[in-house]
DNA sequence: TTAAAAATTAATCATTTGATTAAAATGGTT
DNA sequence: AACCATTTTAATCAAATGATTAATTTTTAA
């Protein structure tokens, strides 16, 4: 019981700090946090932080390999799926991304933000390219179209998907309200899919 | 003379801050900036640049507005130019952006990061709605898919041609080398506008 | 209960950073 | 040359910031 309830508490804590650091780092990005935002956010004195995490680029890479697992994890599974076609795979993609992306409307700008300024030695962990590599999904596309680059057929469905989040701020001046940029995103889950279709049709 | 020497030196070095300006804040973001690496940058003393543009954010913000119009300026002409078909238009559009992007890989980034993380009221300037609105092009879109939400068809384009510039360090990963991702981009140049014919033909 | 261990806090440090000031240099005007 | 306005610099400030330290409280285990 004693070790357990250390444990407990303990992981409360950090899990506090980790969901406030969750928060301010996805708001304000890396540079523009101060550790006691976190800090005052969690509802802890900003000496724990440094108690648990060490420093603020310690916790920063445990937040960041969160948010990029969460951004790109949808991926490998999905395209590796044997028991769904091509077809299916689009429609589930599409709609697993805007599922999560309604929950974490940030978290794309975030993600590629922080890459892209690279702070810190990332990238070296993540394969992007094995992911697609030789998924089921590429053979799929092969043997369809065998033309067609899987990167770039990617790409196109990412860029559609993902775009109107990292450009949010544009939409949201270009419709208004938070309901209207909601209802633009879920009619594109019917409208990407059959956009695709038509793609994979072109010769 | 005198008074134009004055004047042109007077710009110069204004110029060399602005431009000093532009490679450090779209490298590290407004944040991630020091004002210490602008003037280093620039070859001037620090106090130089308070002298010219008073604050870091108020010479932010001119950066910024001269990104915004690179970034979003290709669109207005080219939308409405009555000489164009609806096809040219998007021919055009990709190829500027191409151009621009190839030239500029950061821009897009760099922009829509700020504008989200939101240091100061911008957007307020931005009328994106108004770029569209009542365009030709929207009419001619119209004429050919009335069903069809122009939001909806732009924000494809530009997801499917800006997307793989926001996602550069995952693409640079996937596929190596700098020279490959220029060539993926340049196919995508006759790539993307023959997708969006099969879009529009979609029913 | 008590002593060691773990968690938490207040206070403080050393740097960094945006900005200012006062002095010096530069260039044009008379 | 002498004077004035503009430009540039070195030095400095005050606030912010990441991190540490030493002390205190809480928890665990005997």
């Amino acid at each position: 019981m004693a070790k357990k309830t250390n444990t407990e508490i303990k992981a409360s804590t950090e899990e506090k700090i980790k969901e406030a650091a969750r928060t301010v780092f996805t708001k304000k990005g890396y540079a523009g946090t101060r550790t006691r935002d976190i800090a005052e956010e969690a509802g802890i004195n900003l000496a724990l932080l440094n108690y648990y995490f060490r420093s603020k680029e310690k916790l920063f890479k445990v937040v960041m390999i969160e948010k990029m697992q969460k951004l790109f994890g949808i991926l490998s599974p999905t395209l590796n799926d044997a028991t769904t076609s091509l077809d299916q795979k689009i429609v589930l993609i599409v709609n697993l991304y805007a599922d999560m992306l309604l929950k974490n409307p940030d978290l794309p700008i975030f993600v590629l933000s922080e890459l892209n300024l690279n702070h810190d030695g990332f990238g070296s962990d993540f394969q992007p390219h094995k992911i697609l590599g030789e998924s089921v999904f590429v053979k799929q596309l092969h043997a369809k179209r065998p033309d067609m680059n899987p990167l770039q057929f990617v790409s196109g469905i990412l860029g559609m998907i993902i775009f109107p989040f990292i450009a949010k701020p544009i939409f949201k001046k270009a419709i208004g309200s938070e309901k209207a940029f909601e209802a633009m995103i879920n009619e594109r889950r019917a409208l990407i899919p059959k956009w695709v279709k038509a793609i994979l049709k072109t010769k």
